[in-house]
DNA sequence: CTGAAAGCGCTTACAG
DNA sequence: CTGAAAGCGCTTACAG
């Protein structure tokens, strides 16, 4: 089929040494080796000339390491994974590995059968945005000695690696910015989801209520509602019901989407809004957007850290790093005292 | 390290058989090699008992095949090809193969690289979004006998599998709506790209403008210069300039999200707009965006059949496979008459 | 019906 | 300074 490559052996028999020799000078361990300098010198022209290239697979083999990691997210089609991963993917091959990306769409069926799937193949770490019930697997992988960070949200109660914002504060202080701008009764729209982060924001926000004096007002749509447009229609009764809306704030990126859609022209004339994560088309005039903002960059380069530590040294202490960072409010038009 | 996994051996060993006869018994070829359904069942049972997993890296050392498949985009952030990939790697997990997506910016140096780097890496086939300058490193690949499938833009004289949509007609069909809906002055804001799908966008635009007897107004951004900014100040002073322009056609998503951002409060009850590319926020009302929507569903089945084809058949007949799809031309209030 | 053996392309103790 | 050899975990002719 493919064209036949040329490998280790070829060298070694063109220049009459060993396999072993040419192996070790290819892997720069020639001084280490005490070999020649004229002899290194000889196979890296040989091994440019023929145009030789290791086979990553058999290194794997023997070495035991794929360069491979598994990058799991909720949905790579989601404006906040995808611009994540397209950071992470720029970062991660300069360091020679491979990262394959995943969905788990937050289902505890489909991120197990993703893990299993993975563990066959090798990979030598994995990065996990959890579905609610995986907290019994990732404690497997650990335990297997897996490198293992968590995005976005974690369990509290499992030693592992993770990387979350801090949404309690963001969800707080996103709250408080709309009660100064006078805004009197603001609902929540979040999921029915028990994970940290959406506890955590929801707490931010009651928290923020509270204080203020003001009533709370949650609506918990169900995370199946998103996709079969039943959230569509909870969404829109929550705006009409108790009828004295002034403002909502979208807990999450897809609720605020949904939530856009059902309102009725004119809405930002009438309605202070936030959502928590930023996208671009939140920009544009005439929508401009008042967005909790995560940061995207900042992130990849903290999960780059901990992974490759993890792989690196594999040093036990650092299996529980648990590093939280801080979010920024974008305000736009949409959170201005009406 | 990792907790040593059982292999072939360990399962030969326990049952006192040779490992050739454990292997053929997992790999359903005991029918085929005259082994008794005896030796194969406690075979079977005893490797699930131990729960054996075989190891892939080995298995694709010795056939030469990965089960990897890399599929390079234009940039996995964006909206477009973020929807792809989700599709399409569903679909790829279901034939126990895997998917590396990556970005190259529509830059011939970065796709060389990444080509190069997984080429190491023994991948079984490509899915490329190409670079302008990729001809020739696509058309080693083939020689090399490597399945390629291109997608969304093509090489004329290249003979490889593509898929891509009809962009001439749906410029064309877009361009007609805006007429019909009493547009006079109807600009095109396009990349400097002379790529296939860019050239057959203005193509469709420019047959559209003349058959009605209109005037062609194009602008053609560099495209860096949606990265760095200036796209935004040319786009503006497109727009002030003639200062008759009564609808304009994005070509592209990213120039119009660019072109959106630059719009003064109230554009749309002035300018008649039509994006290329749907995006979710465009149903948003106050916004409600016309757009020309590519069938992502569609693109991603096709490629599946295309890719496996190659990958199964290698059938030199199949290399080019050129394959149009239809556009859907998604009509909100963006370019209602005004 | 089943086993011994070669080999995929490497790395790395071990020996000299 | 350098080479012969084992082995990573498989698959697959070949032999009996």
């Amino acid at each position: 089929m493919k064209s036949k490559r040329v490998s280790i052996k070829n060298i070694a028999d063109e220049l009459k040494i060993s396999i072993s020799t040419v192996s070790f000078i290819l892997n720069g361990k020639a001084q280490e080796m005490h070999i020649s300098k004229e002899l290194s010198q000889k196979v890296l022209e040989y091994a440019k000339l023929i145009d030789y290239k290791p086979n990553h697979l058999a290194q794997s083999l023997r070495t035991g390491k794929s360069r491979n990691l598994v990058f799991m997210m909720e949905d790579i089609s989601n404006n906040f994974f995808s611009k994540v991963a397209r950071i992470f993917e720029d970062m991660i091959f300069t360091k020679g590995y491979k990262v394959i990306f995943c969905s788990n769409a937050n289902d505890d069926k489909k991120s197990k059968e993703l893990i299993n799937f993975f563990k066959l193949n090798q990979v030598d770490g994995f990065i996990i945005v959890p579905s609610p019930g995986l907290q019994n697997t990732i404690e497997e992988l650990l335990k297997e000695n897996m490198p293992v960070v968590l995005l976005d949200r974690f369990f509290e109660e499992l030693k592992c690696s993770s990387i979350v914002v801090d949404n309690h504060r963001a969800a707080l202080e996103a709250t408080l910015h709309l009660v100064k701008n006078q805004f009197k009764n603001i609902g929540f729209i979040t999921t029915t989801s028990e994970q940290t982060q959406m506890i955590d924001r929801l707490s931010g926000y009651e928290k923020a209520i509270i204080e203020s004096g003001l009533q709370p007002n949650v609506l918990r749509v169900p995370y199946d509602g998103i996709f079969d447009g039943s959230a569509k229609k909870l969404i829109k009764k929550f705006l009409e019901h108790p009828g004295n809306l002034d403002a909502v704030f979208f807990a999450t990126n897809y609720l605020a989407q949904s939530g856009l859609e059902v309102f009725d022209n004119g809405w930002r004339n009438k309605l202070g809004i936030i959502a928590y994560d930023d996208n671009e088309m939140f920009k544009i005039s005439d929508i401009s957007i008042t967005a909790v903002s995560q940061p995207v960059y900042e992130i990849c380069v903290k999960l780059m850290e901990i992974i490759f530590d993890l792989l690196d040294n594999n040093n036990p202490d650092h299996k529980d790093q648990r590093l939280v960072l801080k979010t920024k409010l974008i305000i736009r038009e949409s959170s201005m005292t009406k």
